[in-house]
DNA sequence: GACCAGGCACATC
DNA sequence: GATGTGCATGGT
């Protein structure tokens, strides 16, 4: 492709500017709000977050002491609760197991390790494991998501079957390992996606028009998944 | 009242 | 190994 990730960044960050990721009070939070987020508009996630900041349960302790039952009441809003009570029971779990209940022991392993371990719990998959190495353990690793793969599918700027993998190592292989950047690169192109596929469906309103390809499908339009 | 959102695991072919 | 399906709430 003619246009560099860096001139797509800029244009993005020149519309929407910093976008504050993560928003969260500690690496503990950041990770229940991965869990919590998981095919889920973020308002909803955070009501239950502001749920359990409420309830003073937003510790590795104190939310693997609370039954169940009350788990899933209070991260009701986030949707699927059942599932991610069981999720994020199954990180704490793994935690007090292995890590006597210490985050920081966890972040001690090395990237590659730490992502192994992550990938190894039920329910953490790989934008969950990303989202939690680069704004919990601010690891330069880059995050994918749905709009990364439509953003850059849709403008023909990597193969249409490339799987998560291959999305990621597109930004790796041409950006600098950079937490601040990959951070705020991410959040921008949640941004877009937000933006422009909800509510300006015209594509003459996306700061990335100009390099929609000629019979190239408008962003806002889903397609299949 | 549909459609969508900052995924993931599991079943089935 | 690819494809389909269940999980569930709240905003637009």
């Amino acid at each position: 492709m003619t246009v560099t990730l860096d001139e797509i960044y800029h244009r993005l960050y020149d519309a929407y500017g910093p976008q504050g990721w993560w928003p969260a009070e500690s690496p503990f939070e950041v990770i229940v709000g991965a869990i919590l987020v998981q095919n889920t508009a973020w308002n909803n996630a955070q009501r239950a977050i502001e749920n359990l900041r409420d309830a003073d349960v937003l510790s590795v302790d104190r939310l693997y002491a609370l039954p169940v039952q009350e788990l899933e009441s209070l991260i009701h809003s986030a949707g699927y609760y059942r599932m991610k009570t069981r999720r994020l029971r199954n990180f704490l779990e793994h935690l007090v197991t292995h890590y006597d209940g210490s985050i920081d022991r966890l972040f001690k392993l090395d990237t590659e390790s730490l992502r192994d371990e992550l990938l190894s719990i039920n329910g953490i998959g790989p934008e969950t494991a990303d989202s939690i190495l680069l704004y919990a353990a601010e690891r330069p690793v880059f995050v994918v998501d749905a709009y990364t793969n439509r953003v850059l599918k849709r403008h023909r700027w990597i193969d249409n079957d490339a799987d998560y993998e291959m999305l990621q190592s597109h930004f790796a292989s041409r950006l600098e390992p950079d937490v601040s950047l990959y951070n705020e690169f991410h959040a921008l192109i949640v941004r877009l996606g937000n933006l422009h596929c909800r509510k300006t469906p015209r594509c003459e309103e996306c700061p990335l028009a100009q390099w929609i390809p000629e019979q190239g499908i408008c962003l806002s339009d889903r397609g299949s998944r």
